[in-house]
DNA sequence: CCCATAATCTGAACACTATTCAGATACCGA
DNA sequence: TCGGTATCTGAATAGTGTTCAGATTATGGG
């Protein structure tokens, strides 16, 4: 079953028989696919289809299938940190109000994310790619935009100190399991944004 | 790629040609290849040869692959909720050190889970099986177990009103996106007990 | 400019997969 | 014992990942 969209042919058969630049274009287009079917029911041959190429074509590029999924991730992993980067971008100020819109803004980018391609998301955390390098890098450069975050609460009285020393950990635990959550229908989607007032009320030692 | 580790046959070829519980047989051979192989790389017909029986057997018991797979994780989902059961029943006591150990209990049983089984986790939280009805119900029923354990950490002062409130949606999400980060090697190991601390002050106010 | 060399891509093949279906087999009730 | 039915098989179809010898095209040195 599983539906198996299939997507219309990316462009006309190409004039050289060289492509230009494959790599980019194959993992384009299997963005499209998994964005579409899901990374299991990901088929090789489907993607060199839509670039318009043979499928021994990819071995050139990628040692085998894992290896493209895998790369795959990575780009993922990159662009959402420029999300992440992007929303605290659109918030400057050093006011305790700005501060706490950046953290409710961090947050709902993260899951903004996850709600709206569930499958990339999937692809991320599923298991799929083996994060070793990049991955990891990435992680920690959308760790540091929440550290910096949480250090601006602290700095204007919002949250205590003794809450800040587990911020990161409660916040992005917390986010990524609630997007997993509702993105698999076990969580109402209404539940997200209750999630971030608890978390707030939890940062400021419980206070009102 | 992918190592796709071969079990050995799970009984010598049977004597009589009915199966006797074919569809439990099944599902148990393929709980061990999703263990050692991971949700996607599971095979349908490795399946039906671990039971020793023909690949076209399977389809008088599921209609498709996918099926099967999704079936897995209903009976995940209930042996998930079963364990969290044992958990709490293993520390009775109303003091609230007995509450605050199950607490942590609940959530460490969570987390044994996902860490030993990790491709079981992936199967139940990666898309692999709709949950529609006994997903969600056996769900509810962890999240009801959840919600006893903070009334008892209420009603001994441990925790505070305030933050009873959002005490299942917080530890909640917080402990699956801990597993799913852990397990994929984003998080270190050790930062579950660390959240297990941050979670105990957040809902006890952030005092000391 | 032309040619050799290297990079790039194809075609066909292999082993494997899910899925279907006509038919063989074994059980069970009458 | 017999007929019917649930159960399972065998073979076939279509699609998969992967490999490799060879065809095609770009590139740099003479």
């Amino acid at each position: 079953m599983s539906s198996s969209k299939v997507l219309p042919r990316k462009s006309a058969p190409r004039e050289s028989y060289h492509h230009g630049d494959l790599q980019a274009a194959l993992l384009e287009a299997a963005v499209n696919l998994v964005r579409a079917n899901g990374p299991d029911h990901l088929s090789l041959r489907a993607v060199a289809e839509q670039v318009g190429v043979s499928p021994s074509a990819v071995y050139h590029y990628f040692p085998d299938k894992d290896s493209l999924i895998s790369e795959l991730g990575d780009q993922l992993f990159i662009k959402m940190a420029e999300m992440q980067a992007v929303a605290l971008g659109s918030i400057p100020g050093s006011s305790a109000r700005a501060a706490r819109m950046r953290y409710r803004e961090l947050g709902r980018t993260y899951f903004r994310w996850a709600n709206s391609e569930p499958n990339l998301f999937r692809l991320m955390f599923g298991g799929f790619c083996k994060i070793e390098k990049r991955g990891t890098h990435e992680s920690e450069e959308a760790f540091l935009m929440l550290s910096k975050c949480l250090d601006d609460l602290l700095a204007t009285g919002v949250i205590t100190a003794t809450m800040r020393k587990y911020g990161e950990l409660i916040s992005w635990t917390a986010v990524q399991g609630a997007s997993t959550l509702i993105i698999e229908g076990i969580l109402p989607e209404a539940a997200f944004e209750e999630l971030l007032d608890g978390l707030e009320l939890a940062m400021r030692g419980g206070a009102k």
